[in-house]
DNA sequence: GCCTCATATGTCGACTGTGACATATCGGGC
DNA sequence: GCCCGATATGTCACAGTCGACATATGAGGC
């Protein structure tokens, strides 16, 4: 039973064989878009990983010290990330630091604030300007359009960001015209 | 320098104070919709707090084995709960377990992607339900409309939620309709 | 009278995640 | 010729989180 970083790099795997270097890059983007791990919490997970029998290794050539492993899924691994996928899933908590911080708002002055507001909104018209910019990439690919292709749950997922980022973006409009309005 | 925990722990102080007990109902709900944490988080964080003389407490009368502390911030408390929230925040990664799953949909037959996404979409619906009925609640209160009211801060986190979990039944919806578009 | 649930505080071990440390080579710019 | 950054794999210590364990009382239903 991997962890969901496991099956996050049996996710990635599964569209395209990658060495544990190449995986720690993707999990910054494009995974790093919804769930993020470095390459110390990789390396130690592929050998999980392998040691179950879910994926396997042939060695390349590198310009690491150590042997270059390129690792690919199984046929068991590939059927563990299918099962997983469509499996029950409890709940999910949020865990939203910014929300935090604008649930206690109101112990600054407003100026302060929308100045807070002002840097939040920033950093989601910085996501969905990448969101954006993935989609535009998709644009002309006609497997985007296949649901049993990569491409078309890549689409799906931005779209789902692109979705929720402009909503948060009329949020925070929202939040400074009513910080903003003259008292 | 608490934790973001320890400063969570503070917003709720400040608006009211509680017992550790409260405490980890209240982060269950409200807080609970954007941070959470149980009993065994709270209880060694206010021991901290108390000791870098955030907080403070008396013994009231109460049911528990151990004497009942009611907790209240002091002055210190108050203004690191302010520095905190308009405080430098780095980029927030985000970590949704529901994303990486949709994210390898491709592995799947769509008519079990769509029950997937049906599953998905009656999260974010109950969630949605619950926004709408703090945000009933607070339809009345004319302190919800002043900037340095508790009840202000917690009216625009809910706007927050209710706009965000509206664009991902959107997003579902959008999802559904592709994964069940005859081919 | 008894059982159960809510109140109430706390500890402990397991797991996860993060950043720093360690090591070595190849290619490109200065 | 030299330094730097990207490639490449791994370990380790620390902090945060979560569920289980431990304990004890008062209130209400049967």
């Amino acid at each position: 039973m991997p962890s969901d970083l496991g099956h996050a790099l049996l996710g990635l795997l599964a569209r395209r064989p990658s060495t544990g270097y190449e995986l720690a890059r993707r999990m910054q983007r494009p995974v790093g878009f919804f769930w993020t791990a470095g390459h110390s919490q990789v390396y130690p997970e592929l050998a999980r990983l392998e040691d179950d029998g879910l994926v396997e290794h042939d060695e390349v050539p590198g310009r690491g010290p150590l042997p270059t492993k390129r690792y690919r899924p199984t046929a068991a691994g590939l059927d563990a990330l299918r099962t997983w996928v469509v499996a029950d899933l409890a709940p999910q908590p949020v865990r939203d630091l910014e929300v935090l911080r604008l649930w206690s708002l109101w112990v600054v002055e407003p100026e302060a604030a929308a100045g807070l507001v002002e840097r939040v909104r920033a950093g989601h018209a910085e996501r969905l300007a990448a969101y954006e910019a993935d989609l535009a990439s998709l644009a002309g690919d006609p497997a985007a359009l296949e649901p049993d292709s990569p491409a078309f749950a890549s689409r799906l997922t931005l779209e789902g960001g692109r979705l929720t980022r402009r909503a948060a973006l009329e949020w925070c409009d929202l939040m400074l015209a009513e910080l903003r309005r003259p008292r």
